[in-house]
DNA sequence: ATGAAAGCGCTAACAC
DNA sequence: GTGTTAGCGCTTTCAT
């Protein structure tokens, strides 16, 4: 192990050159105030040509502030939200050393008080950021007027974008419904009827989801005929029960895409008691569930939407936002919605755990 | 929703609690040189019981070494290496504020010598560690001797599993093989026949991609006919030609199965060429040429495998293995292999600008 | 074997 | 408006 000199630009070197004190060139290059334009223009210049580039660990260690970031996120379905917690877990460890806080704060989805409830319990000052599942009922309001007040607020997983977050990160769902339909369409070939299992009292991305998958179809000029949806409520049952209906009305159905998990479950617990394989599910979401039937052939494909990764990003570029002053050209930054089949399944099935997992640290 | 103070544990309150100087605590915490037994369970168990935490950056900043980590990688093909270098650069970026530097050593792979006398040239003992792309001719012998020189070499994107290294990281290429058999099978149930291009001689990935692409007819029983495969030797035109002649032969080949990139690229030119949009190709890797195609109907799935991942998580493990020590479980730390259909392409033509690409630091 | 002390590069508080 | 200085938590060196 050679021993070998760090050569880095410091404030020290700036300082020296420009012939001011570091207390100067700190004011110059964070855009402090109580310095005159003529020093700040010195010392901009010449950390420039030297090349200068902050260590952000010097920065953090000596911060005196400790940042507060609040996690909004439902609690449930636990099964979904776990891998979003896991990035979250993962985000916070590394964040932890530059001095950045995660104050994880759940609230029930199905409660329509239950943000608001929480939101209000908090004592916003306390907080330098909130990075906002807007899943649910949750009331957009609520975080207009945290960032009305300063306080940066961003949306992941779901979005508001009518709300004044300063951006989104999570998956295209328009995008992801078109994927449906190609799947859909690639499976049957044209032929036949399809439905929608819908969700869409629920929140928006469902309903995106399902104009996507109507999109692809219009777009690529498909011969599949969709039949009018079902709408689950987020309850598996109801799905269940609305395709068998469906079934027994039109016994050409030959695919179902489901715009959500619970009516994916819903569609493959119909199937399996029907005991119809014949019929073909493209679903969302990689749980016990799901990935069972996907591997007995239940079911054909599913769509994932990567939610260990929407749970790390997000806190990850809420902090860079506060503590370097960044933000995203575009306001939405999109994850990949990742296409499962039964070949590829095993990676995605505790796929944190493989390598992510393993990048946490032993303590 | 429990508000926790942020309170660090420090070495300082750990050297109180047990009764001892800072000094000694580092020596008990990092196994250094220099201490009794007694006094250093002693202060293990105080930071367990303190539940302390090593603070990464305060360590990387005093730290006076530098950490030295040696990226050996092909330099082309440009397109399939650009992504890979994009995540070296990024994780290039995070790692400098630790005090580690990358230095990339690239290599051509066609050049049966090129890797050797790149290795030859470098002084080795100035390194800490290696991450090795294994592909082409590489000789492996070389990072053996490297290895059991005691610095840790590990593999990405291509391994060499029979060699010294200490981990991979990158995909695993029989399931990505057998997801091309399923989407293949998918598009064409089971009807007509299907040929493979290789490029076996090149590496042993290809081999296993076609390996993988059996396995699944085999398992899933598909009613596919396999046509004998042709070579392409990672030239496109090989492909095309050999392609081309095949299906003189044998007209009624409805799909085909390119291992790697250059066999996709010249699968495509033939079908074009022949203006066959009724053969169906299953290919790898997301460039200008195969992304066109795709999107014009002349390719119908393309497996990505994350080439910017694979060079960012590879430098980054291996600088936690060398700074905190920390080594994988398992020898194999598996990426996913992404399907790229028409729907959701544009998500990753310059998926990395989009999202990673916005977080780099404005500098 | 152990302690004391000097930084690493930066921020923030205080003095002028 | 500018300079000085005391840390942040850790590593390393030098005494003891």
């Amino acid at each position: 192990m050679p021993i070998k000199p760090h050569t880095r630009i410091t404030l020290k070197m700036i300082a020296q050159k420009a012939g001011v004190s570091v207390g100067t060139v700190d004011r110059a290059l964070n855009n402090r105030a109580g310095i005159n334009e003529e020093s700040k223009q010195l010392v901009l210049s010449v950390a420039k040509t030297l090349g200068y580039k902050p260590n952000r660990l010097a920065s953090a260690l000596s911060r005196k502030r400790v940042v507060k970031i609040g996690m909004l996120y439902p609690d449930r379905p636990t099964d979904f939200y776990y891998d979003i917690d896991a990035g979250i877990n993962m985000a916070a460890e590394e964040l932890h050393d530059f001095g950045i806080m995660l104050e994880k704060i759940r609230y029930s989805p199905q409660d329509a008080t239950g943000a608001d409830t929480c939101l209000a319990a908090l004592d916003l000052q306390s907080f330098d950021g909130f990075a906002v599942n807007a899943a649910g009922s949750f009331e957009t309001r609520h975080f207009d007027r945290i960032a009305g007040a300063g306080i940066p607020v961003i949306t992941f997983n779901t979005d508001a974008p009518e709300s004044k977050r300063l951006f989104y990160i999570g998956n295209h769902s328009r995008e992801s419904g078109r994927l449906g339909g190609e799947i859909l369409d690639m499976i049957l070939r044209g032929e036949g009827s399809v439905t929608v299992i819908g969700n869409f009292a629920q929140s928006m991305p469902f309903l995106e989801r399902f104009s996507g998958f109507f999109e692809y179809l219009q777009l690529s000029a498909s011969t599949l005929r969709v039949i009018p949806c079902i709408e689950c409520r987020s309850d598996p049952m109801l799905a269940a029960d609305g395709l068998k209906n469906l079934l027994t009305q039109t016994p050409d159905i030959r695919g179902v895409f489901c715009v959500g998990h619970s009516g994916t479950v819903g569609a493959i617990n119909a199937l399996k008691e029907l005991g119809r394989r014949d019929i073909h599910i493209v679903g969302y979401d990689v749980t016990r569930q799901t990935a069972d039937a996907l591997r007995e052939g239940w079911c054909d494909a599913l769509l994932y939407q990567e939610p260990f990764d929407q749970g790390y990003q997000a806190a990850r570029l809420l902090a860079r936002h506060i503590i370097e002053n960044w933000t995203p050209e575009r306001a939405y930054l999109y994850l990949d919605t990742h296409v499962v089949l039964r070949s590829n399944l095993d990676s995605y099935l505790n796929r944190n755990a493989r390598v992510y997992g393993n990048m946490r640290r032993d303590g």
